[in-house]
DNA sequence: CTAATTGCAAATGATTTGCAAAATT
DNA sequence: AATTTTGCAAATCATTTGCAATTAG
């Protein structure tokens, strides 16, 4: 919290290149080992750091729904995925038909649907209230490159 | 897996009950700690055994979003949720405007939003294909009262 | 030079599991 | 009586964190 400034290095660079060349919506475990070709010392704490902070920075998205893993996404792009509850897989959903409860979607690659969760997230009123002190906002510059890290 | 038939415990009943009579979506410590006040020797391990059992028969619904902690819902309806980035509490939405982008929900308890999560679940392709041999479905009779639990 | 960041290892925190005893059907 | 389920404790698994050494700016 109260993050200032960051610093490009290696390792925070490649975490986010390897990420956007890869299309599976890794975990942090998986995204370690596809790192680590590329930099064999890199610590798995050290992804996990900055899978946090790219995220905050708006760099890469979490996908923290269903499965006890959390996901990443390169892609910024506004979409929604679709989530094998068999294998854990999850998939890109671009063109969604925005009725939630129309499950047309079952062609959508060839996924049979069995349901869908929507969360709205943000701030309630009881903490709405309390004076905002740490950095827990969103948004960011995809006008990216990784140079400008600042928060 | 590959379950069959269920046996109505004290514990399963008053975890069900007890979640039912909770309007808060607590997480299995909160629901545990609850429960302890009507059965003061269940175990943790327990809360967690049922609450799997009983979502598996539809009994209740898991909610596994963002934040760290499942959270647990005991109402069957159809509805969707507002989670607080802040404190993590857990809040319904009855009536929801059906275009998530739409964030008229604004007013909705005075939440201020600043975004959602929409994921479908499925099977793909892939494990479609592969003979479903294990109870991986959900449904159930909503004509409850925790009697005929079957699997 | 200074502060941010890393690697490593140990610490957490939530959830799961093995097992013998207790409870349900 | 046959099995499921429980309580307890130990085990897992993902994620976090303390710290001294390293590195970016």
């Amino acid at each position: 919290m109260g993050d200032i400034l960051r610093r490009n290095t290696r390792q925070r660079q490649a975490i986010l290149e390897v990420l956007r060349g890869m299309t599976s919506h890794p975990t942090a475990a998986e995204l370690y080992n596809a790192v680590r070709k590329r930099l064999p010392r890199i610590s798995l704490g050290t992804v996990y750091r900055n899978l946090e902070v790219l995220a905050r920075l708006g760099l890469l998205r979490k996908l923290e729904f269903g499965g006890t893993e959390t996901r990443f996404d390169g892609d910024l792009q506004e979409h929604y995925h679709v989530r094998c509850v068999e294998c854990g897989r999850v998939a890109d959903l671009h063109d969604l038909p925005f009725d939630p409860s129309d499950l047309r979607v079952e062609g959508l690659g060839g996924y049979r649907i069995l349901g869908h969760h929507l969360e709205y997230v943000g701030v309630c009123p009881a903490c709405g209230t309390r004076m905002r002190s740490d950095g827990s906002s969103r948004s960011a510059a995809p006008g990216d490159s990784a140079d400008q890290m600042v928060e």
